[in-house]
DNA sequence: AGGCGTAATATACTGCGGGGAATAACCCTT
DNA sequence: AAGGGTTATTCCCCGCAGTATATTACGCCT
């Protein structure tokens, strides 16, 4: 048994080689109907700000275009007001903007995933990991 | 607006109605092939500690003996020391049992688990529902 | 008026993870 | 020696989540 292990009593491992656990983890924020918030909705909320465009938001994360649509609607429907705004016709043929709910949406879900990439941090080191990545 | 929600301004709503948010999530550790352990893999472990029967245990969680036999045996090829051992043959046909190491796995995980939990209420709390769940 | 790129919606296709079934090996019990 | 219940392993099948495809509606622009 190494020394700095025996001095860590409550460690996954009474080692024998590098077994170096890591904590991962999903999180997301729930409302009415399932999931409200989660990183993929957030990425996906981000691009649409980025592009303007339901479509390109979607092509540039190599997601079908009816996946998103479902996302963005179900993130409105669960939102007192909408995240996204669309119209179809008019200037570049239509479009979806960001609201400010939707800026204040992704800003709340990056502290709560920053928060849990810490909280990762600290439970992988008392797992008996090196608490990396 | 509520008087409430004016007191809490970084909150994820604006109020109007009860959106009640929850943060929900799941977590695990992981090591050298992937997922270690996780809520699944520890209830399994439980069961098989309770029937000494790796069959009996899949079926009383309606999971197929292969699926089962998998988590197992993930589980002892990412561990110095196995969490289980099985024998074919023998009194009743065979069994297995849950080590020592098994033991203090299904007890890591709780701690951690129970300690998540914690963090999700916290959290929900800050984000805008009502922490229950 | 016509074109263009988007939103919005319906329909058909498909990749694959998981489950069920079947089989062999094992070894105590009777 | 035969039986029984288990571990261990292979093969086949299917539900379904997500994709691709196709169609319609929309409104500014030239």
């Amino acid at each position: 048994m190494s020394d700095s292990a025996r001095k860590r009593p409550p460690a996954l491992t009474n080692a024998k080689g590098p077994p170096a656990y890591t904590v991962q983890g999903h999180i997301w924020i729930e409302g009415t109907e399932g999931t409200f918030l989660g990183v993929g909705r957030i990425t996906l909320l981000v691009r649409i700000k980025e592009f303007g465009s339901i479509t390109r938001a979607a092509k540039s994360l190599k997601m079908s275009y009816r996946k998103a649509w479902e996302l963005v609607e179900s993130m409105n429907r669960q939102s007192p007001t909408p995240l996204v705004t669309a119209c179809a016709g008019g200037k570049n043929g239509g479009g979806a903007t960001l609201t400010g709910a939707g800026e204040k949406a992704i800003e709340t879900f990056r502290k709560l995933d920053s928060e849990f990439k810490r909280f990762r941090e600290r439970e992988g080191r008392r797992v008996g990991g090196t608490g990396k990545r």
